[in-house]
DNA sequence: TCCCATCTCCTACGTACGGTAGAAGTTCTA
DNA sequence: TAGAACTTCTACCGTACGTAGGAGATGGGA
């Protein structure tokens, strides 16, 4: 049961381009905001398909470019981390507790409108 | 800047059990508490040595066999985790609603509770 | 005092993952 | 039809982790 959602660097760098790219992408837009690394572009292809395998991507094949777009949003992404993270607790709660402790204040009150928000 | 916090399978559990055993362990100790592994006990002596590399163990050196204890509590040890998955996001507060949406009603009470005594 | 049990240290091996990319095959298009 | 652009397959390297053995140190009991 390995964590679907451990990213290196280089797949962090794409699922951003990716998220941050409006409607779905293809390789070569992604190898071009991935500019400053200087990526060969088959490094970008490599990583997509790992990307795609992981879950966090999608493929549409139709076109000869083929195009990527992700699964989830990148609050979604990190949503599943959190609970990941929130796995590692024994007691959750408490974890929690800690948690909300160690927020700055501006986070602190977003996540008390949110619970707010709840019902 | 590698997350200090990644752990493997072996380095979570021993952590585990230095978190359960009372007071500063010795390798041996740690050793039984992992009865279900069969381990080599140098198998348990270098995992702990990692551990310590990581900075979540503290070793003494004084008596012959040295004794271990956690730098953090486990609660801290998840807090960090929990931050480290909030880093991810392009908008931490975003993501933090994102995630009051997705914990348990019992998680959320705990959470609501620990930010009203923040204030 | 001497030997054995017990400890630590150093080194190592295998596997998996992630960064990186080339070679070869395919397809559009000028 | 040739070249540009794409995909697929394969591969190499470094690092992390699980796992452990051999060698050397040391304390305690016979």
């Amino acid at each position: 049961m390995h964590a679907v959602t451990r990213l290196g660097d280089l797949e962090r760098a794409t699922m951003q381009a990716v998220w941050q790219l409006p409607g779905p992408v293809t390789a070569r837009q992604v190898a071009e905001a991935l500019t400053g690394r200087a990526l060969a572009y088959t490094t970008v292809l490599t990583v997509l398909t790992r990307l795609e395998k992981k879950g966090l991507l999608a493929r549409d094949s139709a076109a000869r470019a083929h195009t990527y777009s992700a699964v989830g949003s990148r609050e979604d992404h990190v949503a599943v981390l959190l609970q990941q993270a929130l796995g590692q607790a024994d007691d959750r709660e408490a974890a929690l507790q800690h948690f909300a402790r160690s927020v700055s204040p501006a986070e602190a009150e977003a996540l008390r409108r949110a619970l707010d928000g709840l019902g």
